[in-house]
DNA sequence: CGAGCTTGAGAAAACGTCTTCTTCCAGAGG
DNA sequence: CCTCTGGAAGAAGACGTTTTCTCAAGCTCG
């Protein structure tokens, strides 16, 4: 085909170099069980020498499969996502599937173009981890045929399933961790709060704060956008209030790490005098300064669980992987080294650690 | 196909519909230009009416074209490369192709699965922005006759290609604002030594050395891997041994953030204690604590030089891109906050200010 | 007014694989 | 010995496009 060397090894020239037909070659590429073992390693062996390798596009075309899913993540960028991706990928490997990931940057545009690249290329499933999605593109991804999982989005038609996160015990473990260090004006750094999983997230800290009986002044609620620009605006303004915080509870890692960059700038000390949570427990959440204390997040649970739900027919080489889909993806507290006694400690006389182990679980 | 919805809303159906030929639908869908507009806004409304999608796979089967090009990264997780893929897919996208991802783990077993799917699924061309690669892999995708294109390693077969980045003048420019601020011990912290690219930064810091004529004890450059946790080490390391360097220059920033963790957990300030030095200038550098010095180095540039390489057919629908193939990716400081004058100055009385402006280009 | 063009549109042959349907052969049971 | 059964391998028909022919008009120009 191209100008550039015999790209044309195909089935029939194996079958030709075995001395058998293009039907017992295919038969032994899908290892089919009834195929003479001699006769298949005859075949093996000349399409080893051939260096024959099946056309995907053909066998896709035919078989009506093409052993792809979708993976549409709001943006490349943030550190968060990419750790998603590498689980997801590990995952579909494993059940004989390979990945194609969009990101929608945000925009409309890419959003649409996204899906519509995910039906081109006819996917068996999509996974929708944006934080926020256009309801009409994923009724359009169903109307395809195309089972769609999303998170945190329950009750929706039948080709689309959603997976829950529990944020509410991680989040609900943060602000006990702070409580009893003695922190009672804990701020909360959200995420836009037109995406659910930040609303989520939201309603779980201000839920966590109604149980231990403290009132959330309306100003220590600040909305950012998941960015550490976001985290860093937020930051500011919040220190700029008359009623400084002790503590406060990020959204997620990023939004913390701009406030950890809000806070050097202003000659703040952490944990000394401000606490820091973050959420998520990205890699770089250990290697901030100082390290950061976040809610952790199973990404290999949720991938798990989200591959689980498109219900991906095995292929016929893998393993069948065993259906952990857990209804709810689980969150704990993680606690570093951005979280300690407020500055005005009313609790214990010695003030030589500053930073009590409580709920602990060390990484 | 499917048990689930008609899918099968082929070419045909629209032509039936808008009582045409196969072929007229398939001219009208790729923009022949021997076609009556009348005839093709009514095909046009046919397939909208019937949310046509031209099936991928067929096409890439008979044109022999997938309009897939693959890249092929170290890892997903560091976030110098999810920002490297983000300009690939935009630089993709604009020339009307997909990207494929595969990412190695630096694990061979990876590798040849990436190239394999690469094969299999007929991309038509690779970038290989992975540190570090199986010479024989290149080997084989080249004798798919699929065009590779790689970072420096020039001097490669017909159908490979190789991009260069200048480090040496970015690298230099970060000695030299070093220098000029009175440093004279200067570390450097590698990457993996068998990496191509980890070794020509390290050379690069060599002879800016040379060039300004300081002599680096042996025990000053300490191999790392290009990761936090290795700058972490190389850090402890480093700073334990007997002459503490006044600043340390990174081969990338990920190993200058694991520095950071360890100053900071040493009670080193910085950069009143020692000076650090990045590179890459990913996204995350402008939020480190300190904000990080770095060199920078244009990602879109390298991925824009790396497609030209690759020498894609324009698909029809796209807009003939610039060629902008520039031979040589280019790279230079960007001053933030790690770097200032070294604890025992011999220069200036006044000490007001810790960061001296020197070659500086702010962001 | 007819011959030679140009233009627009249909018919059919690929593309590489899977899969159903056949065929063939050998062994077993009558 | 003949037929029946079952397994193994071949032939051929999809799969949904693109694309090259082929053909019929509609023009222009002599």
């Amino acid at each position: 085909m191209g100008v550039y060397g015999k790209s044309s090894v195909d089935i029939r020239t194996v079958a030709r170099r075995a001395g058998v037909s293009m039907a017992t070659v295919s038969r032994v590429m899908n290892h089919a069980p009834t195929v003479d073992p001699k006769l298949a390693s005859r075949v093996l062996k000349a399409a080893k020498e051939l260096h024959y390798t099946p056309n995907t596009q053909a066998r896709a075309l035919v078989s009506g499969r093409s052993r792809l899913v979708g993976l549409i993540v709001s943006e490349i960028i943030n550190p968060f996502f990419p750790e998603l991706i590498q689980n997801f990928e590990d995952a579909t490997v494993i059940r004989g599937y390979e990945l194609l990931i969009g990101s929608t940057n945000y925009s409309p545009a890419r959003m649409s173009q996204c899906v519509r690249r995910m039906v081109e290329r006819k996917v068996e499933g999509v996974a929708v981890m944006t934080f926020g999605m256009d309801e009409d593109l994923l009724q359009e991804l169903a109307q395809c045929g195309i089972p769609v999982v999303s998170v945190g989005r329950s009750g929706t038609p039948k080709l689309s399933s959603s997976i829950d996160v529990d944020y509410r015990s991680g989040i609900r473990e943060a602000v006990q961790h702070l409580a009893v260090m003695g922190h009672r004006d804990i701020a909360f750094i959200s995420g836009s709060l037109h995406l659910n999983a930040a609303r989520q997230r939201q309603a779980a800290y201000q839920a966590a704060m109604v149980q231990i009986g403290i009132k959330v002044p309306a100003h220590f609620i600040i909305e950012g956008d998941h960015t550490m620009e976001g985290g860093f605006a937020a930051a500011e303004r919040l220190f700029s209030s008359p009623r400084m915080p002790t503590a406060v509870i990020c959204s997620n890692d990023m939004t913390a790490i701009g406030v950890l960059h809000s806070t050097s700038g202003r000659g703040l000390r952490v944990p000394k005098d401000i606490s820091v949570v973050g959420f998520d427990d990205i890699h770089m959440a250990r290697f901030t300064v100082p390290p950061l204390t976040t809610v952790r997040m199973a990404c290999s649970d949720l991938a798990a669980a989200a591959l689980d739900a498109l219900q991906l027919k095995p292929s016929g080489a893998a393993k069948p992987v065993a259906t952990t889909a857990s209804p709810l993806v689980p969150t704990r507290l993680i606690v570093r080294q951005t979280t300690g006694l407020p500055r005005k400690a009313k609790l214990p006389k010695s003030r030589t650690r500053t930073t009590v182990p409580t709920p602990q679980r060390k990484d």
